[in-house]
DNA sequence: ATGGCAGAGATTGGATCCAATCACAACCCA
DNA sequence: TGGGTTGTGATTGGATCCAATCTCTGCCAT
């Protein structure tokens, strides 16, 4: 998610997808082809091709000579893709377990103390995030771990606006679990990681769906 | 999936899509943008679109400057694939299973009824799709159908290949726990359902994972 | 005979230009 | 005054052209 691609167009998706995620380009936002093609370099082309690929993430949607905007999601979708969340992530990481290191462990507990120590919101859905894909870096199957970007990827927004309208309140509850999880993971017990990370997950999909003012419609 | 679309990009990629599917193009085979657009009508420039689509759905890989082919698949990324259909298919069941219609079921039954009549190969494929996704009407979350329909695409060819040479052998097998997916659903029992759907996706996964001249390197 | 190398053809990446469609505003008429 | 309509600017869709990179063949040297 990190390096930057050499060519123009890997360029471009590489710029517009950071845009999304950071909020910079909200949902509902229009994105049009000339605005992006000058802000970032390029002709309309590359620029074309980067929000075909979006559009297949979820991450933008089209519609036929009307343009591309971020898709604005209600209540309904967020909560259907934190339920694949608690499908797909607990499989990862069973996946990933047997080839985790112990140092891969040392790392996410780094962060871990780095969450615990006090962050501001946007960083802790940074290293939330690093957090768990340390867990899966075990898992090298592609499609399975593009599927759960592309989940963390298209929940990003209403993540961070939660956090940002006051977050979760006990910020215990979110330190509690990752420290459960990581301590099965240290132990090698695959049943126990997957059930706290399962319940990491609900947790965080009960509370964004009873967070209602994030989904007014527009 | 049937629907076509009428812009030249749409076009080229339903068409591409199709034949992918379809196992016109098989895996392994190089894509060329100009082959392409002379044979499917139009320039380059929609048949690039497209590919970039069919990247990010999993069906093509495209290498920078190498172009575009599609991938062969070891069997384990068939396998995790298939584990990820266990995960996200019951839950779609369950989402969709209250909405459900009674003639929805009578249209799966209806399905079934000509499988058990006998098929060849190709048409038991399209049935069996036909079923399954059937089930899932009611699940109107445009995500979580991508992403299963997505699992479905990638795994096709090697689900053909098998049919292909010789297939499950036992073919009540497959009947058995299509029609009890059926009853279950019939008869409102989602849980049921689930497990029935589970065990017919593991079965399946299990009977390709030791077909192993399915995925001899090439 | 075999391995490396160079060059030509093939193929992809990107930019510019033209056509088609859409959105919006001004205008006309009831 | 309000609603419909038409036309113009804005935006997207598609085609052609040029540049960059790759691939593959044939040649040369060892």
């Amino acid at each position: 998610m990190t390096e930057a691609p050499a060519s123009t167009t890997g360029r471009i998706l590489h710029s517009l997808r950071g845009e999304i995620l950071s909020g910079a380009i909200g949902p509902g936002e229009r994105l049009r082809q000339e605005d992006i093609a000058a802000r970032l370099g390029g002709s309309r082309l590359p620029v074309r091709e980067a929000l075909r690929t979006l559009a297949a993430e979820g991450l933008v949607e089209i519609e036929a000579n009307k343009g591309a905007r971020v898709p604005v999601l209600d209540r309904d979708e967020v909560q259907t893709l934190y339920l694949m969340r608690e499908r797909l992530e607990p499989l990862a990481l069973a996946t990933s377990l047997p080839r985790l290191t112990a140092s891969d462990i040392d790392a996410a507990e780094a962060i871990q103390e780095r969450i615990e120590a006090g962050v501001d919101v946007i960083d802790f859905l940074t290293l939330d995030r690093e957090l768990h894909m340390l867990t899966y870096t075990g898992c090298n199957d592609e499609q399975l771990m593009a599927t759960i970007e592309r989940l963390w990827n298209s929940t990003q927004h209403y993540r961070r606006a939660f956090m940002e309208s006051g977050g979760p309140g006990r910020a215990w509850v979110i330190n509690a679990e990752h420290r459960l999880l990581l301590d099965a993971l240290r132990q090698g017990d695959s049943e126990g990681a997957e059930l706290h990370l399962l319940g990491h997950i609900r947790r965080t999909r009960r509370e964004l769906s009873s967070a209602l003012h994030l989904f007014v419609e527009e």
